[in-house]
DNA sequence: ATGAAAGCGCTAACAA
DNA sequence: TTGTTAGCGCTTTCAT
């Protein structure tokens, strides 16, 4: 009787007193029946007798007791959890604070419970190799992975996904890719914003963000485009702009900068607000003196003095569309990416368009 | 390739197609070594030869091979998980939107990664029961639980509290509880609002704020306390400002309140950042005719125009506190509570105190 | 409708 | 240093 004896000492130096119920066998003698019936009396299949199910049932509750997921989910290999990564690979702090981010996280979190998934987050920071995917993607622990934001590693993600289906990635579409993405036209946005403050009548634009993100280097590359197309110079700015003080950064450039600029594009929300706060301290007249647009649409974009035209991104129907094509996937159908189109959201950082 | 056509016949004679790599039984037989030894050679335990280890190392990387952690951690009874549970108990809108909240998450996700622990997010709509916290506890999928936030709770969570000790959570203290919670001194931090407001001259407060959650109905115990004290008088109004458009909200109420009010304290900077819109547009200057002061300290207190008077809470000492103790408790013992002292933010929403 | 038995893939105590 | 063996706690045929 090793075996017998070696549980006992586990029991022990798990400080477990003798007779406390914790597995199915543990009720499956208290109810008088085997391990198997317990099984599935809890699970609710059918072809146990009602009464006896609600016996064992009772005694489960009595106790407190739940069947241990670890042992089930290996035994009937299949996990119930998605595992959600943040990749912070272009992010100069490494630490999950991007509030766009946070806010589809939040909205994965309710799918996936609706869902009747775990949402299992991982924070990434990658070394150049794709061990941070895999490390998730192969653990044994997730039915399928949702990768938010692709940072500065779409390589390693399109390599990944060639081997690995259930994955679906917030981020940028590129033509031919791999791996399942959802997000929004980016490009188009960033035409988007630049063509409402050419329409406004601005005709010198700075566009504001770091582009080493690919989203954003896709809404750069689109104002870009329509700037040059309406024959009105487009400068670039993205130092400092990722840090904490943000504000300070901007503040200065914008003060030393050639004054004939009368437009901003903001690549995010955040950086637009911090514009607006910059503007106001040396002394801008939003929109009179500049106009300045947003992206993402975040709730506080309505909350800014003035309030903040901006390009809608819709975050909801995004975090819904990766759940159902991530479900789809784990089901093993080959469910395709989702480019949205943005949305212009007019509030008063801009003036009304002449065209309107 | 001699390496490449060796591996391949290895293959071959154990008999093992292409890609059918998926147990340590599999890398064993094509190292020619036992299970176990390719247990303790990936677990990176010494007492396995340097050579054989890394051979077998090679194997394995070479064939993307990850032991199972579902297995592993059954086996060894440590699953290297903690739970966060977010409860939705008196949200108005039952979704993770919580700024503050998720924040907060996003420094356990780094103080968790960094310690080596994996984070399980759950968001949980209790229903009168504790099964929305149970079912984390006892699910035998993790070594500990985190819960952000009592919302309206509190019993609850004491309950479970007393047979559960790996559990921390972010909220209010009151005197003799059971469960282990990391928080700021709400009421003090009230206290030191409404202070603050009555030193810089405010002589009629109102408090803007839902007080159904335990932690914002002690900041207006405290604000209230320190107005009775000091015979000033506090109202208190908490109607739809926890919905949508809390803006329009509050617009209408300041427009038709009492004009003698001239000192708002808010119960969150979100709350108070809309005061300060509404109050913009119902033509109110901040702080002139009347003050603000906000409650957490968000980046984006910063950021608001005038920039916001606020209370601050220490969210990353918050988190780091919340896992060092969740730690500590794992590891069996009785790591205390910690309330730490609020501090004042002075921006340009409030007066110069006439104490200064 | 229920029980017996065989694992899921891994770890660790014990042997050699 | 390595192999053998006995489970971790559960689900699921296959019998009965």
């Amino acid at each position: 009787m090793t075996g017998k004896r070696n549980h006992e000492k586990l029991r022990a130096e798990a400080g477990i007193a003798a007779g406390e119920v914790r597995t199915l066998a543990d009720i499956a003698r208290l109810a008088g029946v085997s391990a198997g019936t317990v099984s599935r009396a809890l699970a609710g299949k059918s072809l146990v007798n009602a009464e006896t199910r609600e016996r064992i049932r009772a005694i489960a509750r009595q106790h407190g007791f739940r069947p241990n997921q670890m042992a089930s989910r290996l035994r009937s290999r299949r996990t119930g959890v998605i595992g959600v990564v943040i990749p912070l690979g272009h992010e100069k702090r490494q630490h999950v604070s991007d509030p766009f981010f946070l806010t589809l996280l939040g909205y994965l979190a309710d799918e996936l419970t609706e869902g009747g998934y775990d949402l299992m987050l991982s924070r990434a920071i990658p070394d150049g190799t794709s061990d941070w995917l895999e490390r998730m993607t192969s653990s044994g622990m997730v039915d399928g992975v949702i990768v938010i934001g692709q940072s500065d590693q779409f390589a390693v993600i399109e390599q990944v996904a060639a081997n690995y289906r259930p994955l679906v990635v917030w981020g940028h579409q590129r033509p031919g890719q791999t791996h399942c993405v959802v997000g929004t036209d980016n490009e188009a946005g960033g035409r988007m914003a630049a063509r409402h403050l050419i329409d406004a009548g601005a005709r010198r634009l700075v566009f504001l963000g770091d582009t080493s993100g690919m989203e954003i280097a896709m809404r750069f590359r689109g104002a870009a485009a329509e700037a040059e197309a309406a024959g009105i110079p487009l400068s670039h700015l993205s130092a400092g702009l990722a840090g904490e003080d943000m504000g300070s950064q901007i503040r200065s450039v914008l003060a030393e900068m050639d004054m004939a600029v009368d437009g901003i594009v903001a690549a995010t929300d955040l950086v637009a607000m911090s514009a607006l706060r910059a503007l106001h301290e040396i002394g801008r007249a939003v929109p009179g003196d500049m106009q300045v647009i947003g992206y993402d649409n975040l709730p506080l974009a309505a909350q800014t003095m003035p309030p903040l035209t901006t390009i809608r991104q819709e975050i909801a129907a995004g975090a819904r569309a990766m759940v159902e094509r991530l479900k789809a996937r784990i089901e093993g159908e080959n469910a395709p990416g989702l480019v949205m189109a943005p949305a212009l959201v007019r509030r008063a950082s801009t003036l009304t368009s002449t065209l309107d």
